[in-house]
DNA sequence: ATATACATACCAACCGGTCGGTATGCAATA
DNA sequence: TATTGCATACCGACCGGTTGGTATGTATAT
């Protein structure tokens, strides 16, 4: 009857444990032993695997949050040669792949950063560091768009990349302010009617 | 030598240093007893003219936001006849009303919004109200822009004017990620684009 | 046998809130 | 006009509980 001992599995499990409570409550309203709870660890073992709660919330930016933006923008974008039909993608696939949650609680990397950047300057270097290849990205796809002829030549690419970024958080922002699903579909079909006017 | 009472003098002291932490750590982060530091009130002082912190922040958000809201969005919007002029000069005024604050700490209803809507329905229902006055706002201003002339017919009031907040929320929410006003400038141009594309 | 992966017990600081008490101002009364 | 009586405005100690964190002990895996 030996109990159960994996390093990494237990990691990952406050790790996750860390990320539902913040996502909801926000990094600083979670506390440790609520997520003691969750996980069913001690301290002991808490203190284990992380030095500090900090250390814990950056371990949940690296390890977390960066990989699901990556799923959901860098992945589509690039099975597109349109970037314009490739961020209308990833729009349409917002409520499949998060579904709910994304109505009830937002986005996990806007609310993280909007609650922590202007309180802790390491918090803000980790999530800006995450905002920015997201910029990147969709400048990058709109570059591509350029060159082979579906988009206006006379657009900046950075700038229409941080418009299209802005638009997509403050939908997800009024969506969580009011609860329902519905003001995602409106808001989308007002960026589409934004990004078919950069087409040529 | 008497000691200065003023009930509504005090009170407001309270609220402002309430409206000042929430602005920056948020409401849960926002201790009684850091506002008592800043008001140089005692707990009984502060009980005597809020039963509780809720009280506080909900009387927060019914005397304070509600009251910058209209400041800068109706008292705008009323004074131009074409709403699309109005809504760009309400983005030409940010920086100047709220200056540096926008940049570091964002919106103020937005940041209590996403922090409170997924756990307290009492502050949500506020929050949300204010919200609605903003966009029945903004959909009234291009109602009569659409009678006067100047705003396409075809194109829904109420839909554009939530994406308009929103995307106005999202400009904020990247600039206070980033830190740095330019990045208002950016969306605020952006936005414009879309706007001008409202026209007839 | 040694390092790892946990559990247990504990700490000081802080949380929101209550309580008995006190200083002040104002209105009725004498 | 002076005195009284009471509501208001505020003080500061204290409560049970929670916070992030530590020091020490123990069972398991290699």
């Amino acid at each position: 009857m030996a109990i159960k001992r994996n390093s990494d599995a237990t990691r990952r499990r406050i790790l996750d444990a860390a990320f539902a409570g913040i996502y909801k409550h926000g990094y600083q309203a979670t506390s440790i032993d609520a997520i003691l709870k969750t996980t069913g660890l001690t301290k002991g073992g808490f203190y284990h695997h992380f030095k500090s709660k900090k250390a814990l919330g950056q371990a949940v930016i690296d390890e977390v949050l960066s990989g699901t933006f990556e799923l959901l923008w860098v992945r589509t974008l690039e099975q597109y040669p349109d970037p314009i039909e490739g961020i209308k993608a990833v729009l349409r696939l917002v409520p499949a792949t998060i579904g709910q949650n994304f109505a009830e609680l937002g986005c996990p990397l806007n609310n993280l950063s909007q609650e922590m950047s202007p309180i802790d300057e390491d918090f803000r270097t980790r999530l800006n560091a995450i905002f920015h290849k997201w910029i990147d990205t969709v400048a990058d796809a709109l570059k591509r768009g350029q060159q082979n002829g579906c988009v206006l030549p006379g657009i900046d690419p950075q700038g229409a990349a941080i418009f299209i970024i802005a638009a997509y958080e403050g939908a997800i922002s009024m969506t969580k302010n009011e609860q329902t699903p519905e003001i995602m579909n409106i808001c989308a079909s007002q960026i589409e009617l934004y990004l078919e006017g950069l087409r040529v």
